[in-house]
RNA sequence: GUGGGUAUAGCGUAGUUGGUUAUCGCGCCAGUUUGUGGCACUGGAGACCGUGGGUUCGAAUCUCACUACCCACCCCA
């Protein structure tokens, strides 16, 4: 029979140390522990919004013209013929429930966070699939250069809680719609007397998002656009003051930066401020987070003007940096005792004494194939089990047993009517791993 | 949507002038060993050789188509 696969641009996420590095589920728990601890102590609390939403939700905040609204959402209609989404990016759900749960009401500036899975529909390749997860945090209510340079130094030190090495920031500002529209302008205009030097996909980015052309790997294309309008020109005097001032608290507390007038994030709700971080361990998909300001999105979306910001990390990205880095992971838990037994009298023993060591919060095992007791034996060794318990008819009759330390053969006698918890945190209890990370 | 590459057991692989039963390693199961794992040895299970057609007495091998995966463009996390 034909077996069904995971759909194209889906993986599975898989225990320990099988399937890939990216896909251990050990790994991603180990991520996202670091990512909700960073968040809480940063004073960001998580929200959980669904996985679909109203279609004409990510219409109105991602933009109706963007390419991620235009070909790549997975949009259907539900059986009450509702036309829905699978979210494409975190932030409109987020600004969504902020607005229909009335949290502009709380203190000011409101701080969320959120894990969760995004869909778009992508032909994949390396670091893009069709359902990825983000790390996202937004933040309503400042519209201070400070919550901009804020958020950017939150996003660092996560990754340096991470150990994730050689990340480059880079921010520009793509100013407010008034400068914006101006500059799109001249840009246009620039181009357009240069039509002839532009390749296809230039000429196509002209009336879509001439931005694109500044970043065009096309040598030809690189020539002209050296010297074409810079954004930073036109940014009106609030919006250069303001990011005259997200730079210099950069520079006051350390973090390294690099202008970079070609990033323009894809989206439309960003004003301002935007940023990325990249890396040079992933393949052509470089950006591992990317975020700014969207000081118009929560009015687009029916709520009064409310200065925001935020940004998503890409957690397929981040796994797979820390692969190419090597980063160290705290090594998983294994099977604390394993009670093997001879005999059926005893194997219903060993399942009692497995549950009540459960119970205290040992992580303990039992044959549950039926193995011999070599084979039980061996099968402890490969799941590493820490220490081992046989118990046959004498210990049965004597109520005596002996726990072994697998790892140095050490063997010790236990009474197994009483305490026997207490008995074994005794031997177990020597130094707790330490964290990697 | 447009290009390029790849396809043999769970994983990694051998197999080119087409020729019997498709190789090896890891892993899995069992035995040697119903009273103590790791090592070793022995045995076992597991492959529609990506799918479908064509050439041929005969195809994993030659050929065509399709599909899937990977990579890149585009776009983004």
């Amino acid at each position: 029979m034909e077996l069904i696969q995971a759909q194209r641009g889906t993986k599975d996420i898989l225990p320990a140390e099988k399937g890939e590095w990216s896909a251990q589920s050990r790994k991603w728990q180990a991520v996202e522990e670091v990512m909700r601890g960073e968040a809480e102590i940063s004073g960001f609390r998580e929200i959980r919004t669904p996985v679909f939403e109203d279609t004409r939700l990510f219409q109105r905040s991602v933009g109706e013209t963007t390419d991620v609204v235009q070909k790549e959402m997975y949009t259907f209609l539900d059986q009450g013929k509702r036309s829905v989404t699978l979210k494409p990016e975190g932030t409109a759900g987020a600004v969504r429930a902020y607005l229909e749960h009335g949290l502009f009401n709380e203190p000011m500036p409101v701080k969320l966070y959120y894990l969760t899975p995004c869909y778009r529909y992508e032909k994949a390749q390396a670091g893009r699939q069709r359902e990825f997860h983000q790390f996202g945090v937004e933040m309503f209510g400042s519209s201070l250069p400070v919550a901009d340079a804020g958020l950017i130094a939150f996003a660092h030190s996560l990754f340096e809680r991470l150990c994730i090495k050689n990340l480059k920031l880079k921010i520009n500002s793509i100013g407010c719609p008034a400068c914006r529209a101006k500059y799109t302008e001249a840009l246009k205009d620039y181009f357009e007397q240069r039509k002839d030097k532009l390749c296809d996909t230039c000429l196509s980015r002209l009336d879509r998002n001439p931005m694109r052309i500044l970043d065009c790997k096309d040598p030809q294309c690189g020539e002209v656009a050296k010297g074409a309008p810079h954004i930073l020109d036109y940014l009106c005097d609030d919006c250069r003051g303001h990011f005259e001032q997200v730079k210099s608290i950069l520079d006051s507390i350390g973090i390294q930066y690099e202008i970079d007038p070609t990033i323009v994030r894809g989206l439309d709700y960003y004003t301002r401020t935007v940023f990325e971080f990249v890396s040079e361990d992933l393949g052509a998909q470089s950006t591992v987070c990317g975020g700014g300001r969207y000081d118009g999105l929560v009015e687009e979306l029916g709520g009064r003007a409310t200065p925001a910001l935020g940004f998503a990390v890409g957690l397929e990205r981040l796994l797979m940096i820390m692969q190419a880095q090597k980063v160290e992971f705290p090594e998983p838990d294994t099977c604390e005792l394993y009670v093997a037994n001879i005999g059926e009298p005893a194997h219903l023993e060993a399942f009692r004494i497995v549950q009540q060591m459960r119970s205290c919060a040992v992580e303990a095992e039992c044959d549950e194939v039926g193995r011999s007791l070599n084979a039980q034996m061996k099968y402890a060794g490969k799941i590493g089990a820490q220490f081992t318990l046989v118990l046959g008819d004498d210990e049965i009759a004597s109520g005596k047993g002996v726990i072994k330390n697998m790892k140095t053969g050490e063997k010790k006698k236990v009474d197994l009517k009483n305490d026997l918890e207490g008995q074994f945190a005794a031997i177990s209890c020597e130094g707790e791993d330490d964290l990697a990370f």
